[in-house]
DNA sequence: GGGTGCATGTAATGGGTTACATGATTCT
DNA sequence: AGAATCATGTAACCCATTACATGCACCC
């Protein structure tokens, strides 16, 4: 009884361990919870409910409103949290990364230097800003959830997120300057 | 003339960048090369060769081979180069990355917290051997391609994997400890 | 005889995003 | 009047991996 289907499947029925659900309540629950790492689209979440839901994983609970269309209110099954409980306990699958900055960097000859230095410059501000809000998230999860037994799984994630984002932070302040350098070489040839 | 298709593409360009090879020598090259951020499949290569000769980007000659089949080596054209410096100015497209081991860890209450650790370890195991392959990998580009003008931009991907890896290992040393913490409350309740 | 390497390619399948379609309510 | 929010869902499309199909040569 295997019950195929991805780690998106997996995720919804994660989400829906948090309590009962619809497809929208779902989408709208992602960038405040796992968004740091992992993403769904419509497209896949209504038609990944209705899945689950034909193998019995979730159950479907219709709530009408008026003037607005009808909640359609998903909640995991017994079954549902013993598929979950089986995912979460098989290894992690790693995948190759695909990283388009390195790859743009890694045939940066082809381009003036200058070029480079404004995609890492990007990278940069980006992941201080994320820093930022990771800073941010943990202090309002502190004060929210500050006895849920999930907590300290949730800051683990944020702890990833926190040192990988220092970690390049720092590269590219190293890489900014190593680029600095090839350009002023570029441009003074010999002298 | 935006001649479209996605990075892919431009990853072949690139490739095809540092000199003329047939869809089987990119294959082999890529794990020495752009394989720690980047991997193309051979359901990809040939279709997209196919498809970059049909836009002028690349040319196409065959080699006769005895007792081989043929081999069909592609070159860059100066359209071609044109297409992947334009590709290389272009901002870098920031995409949600897919982890699935956060995505098991942020539901890590679901399940025993030795489960969590045994994935955390998988991490640190792949994360070590990874940084002693970039240490490899740094010392015999530097001993080849000594003088390349291309060495510092692929030192500078190497340095990024250096610099994540690091972090990531860090990061799950201190998360281990975290679960130890953990388990420990599990099993001994108030006492 | 059987595995590995050389060398091409296609087809089936699975994953995923985007845009579209619908339609009432509430805020500006 | 127009935009945003609530709420569902589908269809077209793109991207990618895997497995399959072919076949000779060379080594053990």
């Amino acid at each position: 009884m295997a019950t195929e289907g991805g780690a998106t499947q997996k995720a919804l029925l994660g989400l829906l361990s948090m309590g009962p659900m619809s497809g929208y309540d779902i989408r709208a629950l992602i960038p405040e919870s796992i968004g740091h790492f992992w993403s769904e689209s419509y497209g896949q979440i209504y038609p990944g409910l209705k899945r689950l839901a034909g193998d019995g994983l979730v159950e479907k609970k219709t709530e009408r409103q008026k003037g607005r269309p009808d909640r359609h209110l998903y909640s995991l099954t017994e079954e549902g949290r013993e598929e979950l409980g089986e995912w979460l306990r098989l290894p992690v699958v790693g995948e190759v990364p695909r990283n388009e900055l390195l790859l743009k960097l890694f045939f940066g000859m082809q381009v003036p230097a200058s070029v480079s230095r404004e995609h890492v410059e990007a990278e940069l501000a980006k992941h201080r800003a994320l820093l930022a809000r990771y800073g941010a998230v943990a202090k309002a999860l502190e004060r929210e959830h500050g006895n849920d037994p999930d907590l300290p799984y949730w800051l683990m994630t944020l702890s990833f997120g926190r040192h990988t984002s220092n970690a390049t932070v720092k590269w590219c302040e190293e890489t900014l300057q190593e680029l600095g350098r090839l350009q002023k070489k570029d441009k003074g040839g010999r002298r």
